[in-house]
DNA sequence: TTGACGTATTCCGTTATGGGAATATGTTTG
DNA sequence: CAAACATATTCCCATAACGGAATACGTCAA
């Protein structure tokens, strides 16, 4: 089985790190495809391919006006990621105070 | 040029479905591979490779006893995805609100 | 209509995946 | 030492990625 595709869920999309580029761009206000490329230097066909993996996932959205396709980030399927990694928040922030306690010279059962 | 490395970074890393569950159940206590393999219901030589991949990235750590291995996810490194999507979270909140607001009838615009 | 423009798609080629089965490596026990 | 056990690695294979170049579409302008 090979990996999967990376239009089956925003994990997979987000992985490529064009395509945060791309959403982070994007994420304030729409812009054309041509603008998308000169502004991140990467060739019109890829980022073309890019936002339709992004298009596909759900990340971004299209308006469409005469010739030019106008994106923009759409972030609710970003707060899937988000939500996922939240839980593990206080682990980090554990792993910070235990660093923290050993540096001081203490544990962290003692602090 | 392919899709970059599943051990490239915890983005890739994490694409994985199978993976996330593994750090989501080491994220509590370290657990030997066997019993990953059971309570997953993945395969052993699975479970190993999904933690060579982890331990690549830093996303778990282990520590060998024996003829036994303990791994525990290390969640320092999900923190940089953390904030990543952090950066989008007041989008989604806009996003809500307008949903909200359109379905009450008023727009985003006239709270 | 013809040509220019903006976007999307197709065709390469190289590289890597993930699962299962078999096997290798290392450790403990009898 | 040999057998049992825990983990890691290798082999096989179907699938797909990504970039660049070329090209196909759809739209607008002269």
């Amino acid at each position: 089985m090979p990996r999967a595709p990376t239009t089956a869920d925003p994990f997979n999309a987000i992985a490529e790190p064009r395509r945060r580029d791309i959403l982070t761009l994007l994420a304030d206000e729409e812009w054309p495809v041509t603008d998308i490329a000169e502004r991140l230097r990467i060739g019109q066909p890829s980022v073309s391919k890019h936002l339709r993996v992004l298009l596909d996932v759900g990340l971004v959205d299209v308006r469409r006006e005469g010739r030019q396709a106008y994106y923009r980030t759409n972030a609710t399927q970003i707060k899937a990621i988000h939500d996922w990694t939240r839980r593990f928040e206080r682990y980090w922030t554990h792993q910070l105070l235990r660093i923290k306690a050993r540096a001081e010279g203490r544990t962290s059962t003692t602090p």
